[in-house]
DNA sequence: TTAAATGCAAAACGTTTGCATATCC
DNA sequence: GGATATGCAAACGTTTTGCATTTAA
């Protein structure tokens, strides 16, 4: 059916290259345009059946929490994000994680916390200088 | 055109209400259902305008970062959330807003830091119970 | 050899929009 | 009265899926 197990294919082993090779955090239609260069007649539809069993597996990350369309990480460490609500462009940010907020929620509300996403969002440096007026 | 003004009408007041009245972080379909047991055949699409317009006035807000649809919160303040990766329920947390963390961005990156979004999930204590084996 | 992944195309899903009608100010 | 919001239904962009064929193990 429509899942993707663990045996290795030329789309899916292109696929984890597109995403581990790149920081532009892609969505599924960057990673299909750019797969269609070296295969060319791949699907979208495989570019989206593998991306999910990638991120099932742990090898990326889906990040869907940032506007219409899912993008993913091949970073799967701890890190945080900027997003530019002008360009939309993700940046990644150095910032330590922060792993005591897990523990204060834990105990604070009794749920089994797993961890968090946090993101930054507002104007990034690039559009801060082509500020118009 | 598509966009809703300020216009004040029974359809908009009656969605605004829902929102504010319900601690479920409702979804645009939530908030559709549960409208037109009081006006029968408000339409959909009224009811994704009015959302639209009231989180454009700061009325309520959209949190579409967690999950395919979006969700409303009638609770404008700042404040986190806790999701359950089990049932989907979405808990506000008691945590104190961490404002330091938007300097040390801006001032260690160079952008221009808005604001952050802070998510935790995990499992949630009703879940926790439930736990089969 | 054969279970699993692919390409293709259609469908599903949440959301937006064009238009004629109704409504608020 | 006139601008604006509505209901309806069609369209949109993203993602998933059914199926016949190909491919990795």
């Amino acid at each position: 059916m429509g899942v993707v197990g663990t045996r290795m294919t030329k789309q899916k082993s292109l696929i984890l290259d597109l995403v581990k090779g790149t920081k532009c955090h892609p969505t599924a239609d960057w990673v299909y345009q750019e797969a269609r260069q070296q295969i060319p007649d791949i699907s979208l539809g495989t570019v989206y059946r593998n991306l999910n069993a990638l991120a099932n597996q742990g090898m990326i990350r889906e990040m869907n929490y940032a506007g219409t369309s899912s993008r993913y990480d091949g970073d799967v460490s701890q890190h945080y994000h900027f997003v530019c609500q002008d360009c939309g462009f993700v940046y990644d940010l150095p910032l330590e994680p922060l792993k005591a907020i897990d523990d204060l929620v834990e105990n604070q509300e009794n749920h089994k916390v797993a961890g968090h996403r946090l993101e930054f969002y507002g104007r990034c440096k690039s559009c801060k200088i082509q500020e118009k007026q």
